[in-house]
DNA sequence: CTGAAAGCGCTTACAG
DNA sequence: CTGAAAGCGCTTACAG
C-alpha cells in the first residue's frame, strides 16, 4: 500500500472523463450534467481526492493568503484583532498568514509584499517603511496606520478618545492632569497626546511638562512613571492621569500601591484600551474601550472587499470608542 | 507602462541563458559558473524578477507553510507561544498559518491535516478529533494534546507543576487547600487535578470536594469560584486556593477584594502561567511560570526536524517550570 | 455538456 | 557548466 496521492487525472480516469469536467465539477458544478457529477463524486469518494490548493492557486495568479504583520506577537493587544481578522478571512476561504515585524529579520521586510507571498496586506504596525510595502499588494491598515502610505485605515479617533478620558477627570474636578505617553515616535501616542492637550485646553487647565512622563505602552513603563510621579511634591503633582495603555495604568497602579497609596484616593488613574483583565483588578480601571474584535474583522472586510473590487475608496473607517468609567476614578482629595 | 510581472523566462532572455540556468543561480549557485551567475544578477535587478513561490512550491509538492491550530486567539495566553513559533518558522523560511479551531465552521476541521494548506501542523487544541488530524502531514503539539494522536508533545509536566503550587501552600502551613479547575474534561485540567490531589495525599491533608471549584480558565469562573468561596462557612473553608490558571486567579482576588477581604491575609492565592499582567497587580500573584515562548519555539523545532526527517522518535519534550513567589500567599490567620 | 490542449512559473534528471 | 524537455496539479478559452 503506497502512500500515493491521487490527483485529479486520477479521478478523471475513474469517473471516465476529462480533467477538464472533473475541475468543473469542482469549481461550477452547473456546467456539469447531473449524471456526470455524479460519477465524479463517486470518484473522488473511490480514491481519497482533495483539490491540490497551491496547483490552484499558481493557476488563478494568486496564493490564497492574507499576511497580518504584527509589532509584537507576544502582546496580547494584538490577539483580539487577529481573532477579528481570522473570523472573516476563514470563511472568506483565504488563509491567515502572520508575521511577527520584530522578531523576522529587517532583510525579509521586503518580502511582506511580495505577491507571490500573499495576495493583501494587513498592517498593524505604524512603524514600517512606507517603501517596502508601497504598490505591490491591496493594503488595509488596522489600528496604527504608516504616515505616508495610502492605504484604507480601520481606527479609531486616537485623539478624540483621548479627550473622552481627560474630560471624565476634569468633570470629576481634577485639575492638575497628567499624561503617560506611548511609546516615542508612535503614531498613536502623537494622537493621544494631542487629544489629551486639546482637552486640557478646552478646559482651561494648565498644561505642564512635568505632568508628562515618557512610557511605551509596556506594565514596566507604567510602573517607571508611577515612580518619577511618586517623587514629586504632593503638592504640585498630578491628581489624576490618563495613561495611553492599560498595562501601563496597571503597572502604575501596581507600583503606586506598593507605596502605600490608595488608587483612587490619591490617584485617580485612567487607562486605554479596556483589555480584560482590568475590570477585575482593583480597583477595576476606568479605561476607553477600543472595539478591537470589530477593528480585525471590518480590516478583514475591507481588504477582501478590495482583493474583489468592490471598495475602490482610500477612505478610512472609524470605529467608536467608548469611556467605561469604573473604580480607579474619583474626586480629587479636598 | 503596463504592470508586467516578471518571470523566470523574462530573466533567462535578459540573461541569455536557459530559465534553468537562472533558477539553479537562484537555488543552487555553485552548479553555475561566476561569469553566468553575474550575467543573471544582472538581469534579475533590470527586470525587478521575483520568484513565485508558490510555483517553486508546487514543484517542489509542499506548501511553505506551518499551521497552528490555536483553541481561541483572543486568548493572549497563546499570543506568546505564537510567538516563539513564529520566530523559529520565519528564518526558516517557513510561512505561519494561523486558524482559530473555535471560529472555523467544524466543516473545516477535516482541512486541516490537509497536504495541500500546510506542511505541518502545530497543535494548541487538545479537544481536537483525532480521526481528522491524523496520519496526514507532520504534527506537534504544545501544551495542550489530543488524547490517542501519536505525535512528539512539547510541554511542561503539569501534575507535577501542580503538586508544586500546593506544597507550598502546605509548606506555609495550609491544612484546607482548595482547587479551582480548568474546563471539564480538558487534558491540562485534569493533569492539574491529579497534581492537586496526589500533594494533598502524599502531605497528608484533606480532599474533600467542597474545596474544588469548577472553573474554566476564564476570569470570570474565578470571579464565580470567589463568589461560591465567600457563601462557604468561615471555619471549614479553605484558607488557601491553587487555582488551574492565572486569570481566574485574578478573578478570584478581584471579588473576595470587592468583598472587603484581604489577600493574603483572609485567602492565599496561587494560580498558574504567569501571564505577564499579575506580576503588577496587588498583592503581586504567586503562580507557576510556564516557558511559553520557549515552548513555541521548541515546537516549532522539533516540527521543522520532522519535515527534514531529522526527528523520528515521538517522545515528548518536557520543559521546566518555576514556582515564582510573590505576594499573594502567606501563613495562615490564627 | 464535454474534451484536447495550452499554460500558470517554477525545478531537475538527463544528456552533452 | 549548460540546455531542452518533462512535469508539479490544476483551470479555462476554444471548439465541437
Amino acid at each position: 500500500m503506497k502512500k500515493y496521492r491521487p490527483n485529479i487525472s486520477d479521478v478523471a480516469r475513474l469517473a471516465g472523463v476529462s480533467t477538464a469536467t472533473v475541475s468543473r465539477a469542482l469549481s461550477n458544478p452547473s456546467l456539469v450534467s447531473e449524471a456526470t457529477r455524479e460519477a465524479v463524486r463517486g470518484a473522488i469518494a473511490a480514491t481519497g481526492y482533495r483539490l491540490n490548493e497551491t496547483a490552484r492557486n499558481l493557476r488563478h495568479r494568486r496564493t490564497g493568503g492574507i499576511l497580518a504583520l504584527v509589532p509584537n506577537l507576544a502582546n496580547p493587544f494584538f490577539s483580539q484583532i487577529l481573532s477579528g481578522v481570522a473570523s472573516v478571512l476563514g470563511p472568506a476561504g483565504y488563509n491567515l498568514l502572520i508575521a511577527d515585524t520584530r522578531t523576522a529579520g529587517a532583510d525579509r521586510l521586503l518580502d511582506y509584499a511580495e505577491p507571490s507571498r500573499s495576495d493583501g496586506l494587513i498592517i498593524l504596525d505604524g512603524s514600517l517603511p512606507v517603501s517596502a510595502l508601497t504598490g505591490r499588494i491591496p493594503i488595509v491598515e488596522a489600528c496604527e496606520w504608516v504616515p505616508g502610505l495610502v492605504a484604507p485605515r480601520v481606527k479609531i479617533d486616537n485623539r478624540s478618545a483621548a479627550g473622552l478620558a481627560v474630560q471624565h477627570l476634569a468633570d470629576l474636578g481634577h485639575v492638575r492632569i497628567g499624561h503617560v505617553v506611548g511609546p516615542a515616535g508612535n503614531v498613536l501616542s502623537v494622537a493621544r497626546l494631542a487629544g489629551y492637550e486639546d482637552a486640557l485646553r478646552s478646559r482651561g487647565l494648565p498644561l505642564v511638562q512635568s505632568a508628562i512622563y515618557q512610557g511605551d505602552f509596556s506594565l514596566e513603563s507604567g510602573r517607571a512613571a508611577a515612580a518619577l510621579w511618586l517623587q514629586q511634591p504632593q503638592e504640585t503633582r498630578p491628581t489624576a492621569l490618563f495613561l495611553a495603555s492599560d498595562a501601563m495604568a496597571c503597572g502604575f497602579i501596581g507600583e503606586v500601591q506598593r507605596h502605600g497609596l490608595t488608587v483612587p484616593r490619591d490617584v485617580s488613574v485612567v487607562g486605554f484600551d479596556d483589555i480584560e483583565l482590568i475590570a477585575h483588578i482593583s480597583p477595576p480601571l476606568t479605561t476607553i474601550r477600543q472595539p478591537r474584535t470589530a477593528i480585525g474583522q471590518v480590516a478583514a472586510e475591507r481588504l477582501l472587499n478590495r482583493l474583489r473590487s468592490i471598495d475602490d475608496t482610500d477612505e478610512d473607517t472609524i470605529l467608536p470608542v467608548e469611556l467605561i468609567i469604573r473604580a480607579s476614578t474619583a474626586a480629587p482629595r479636598r
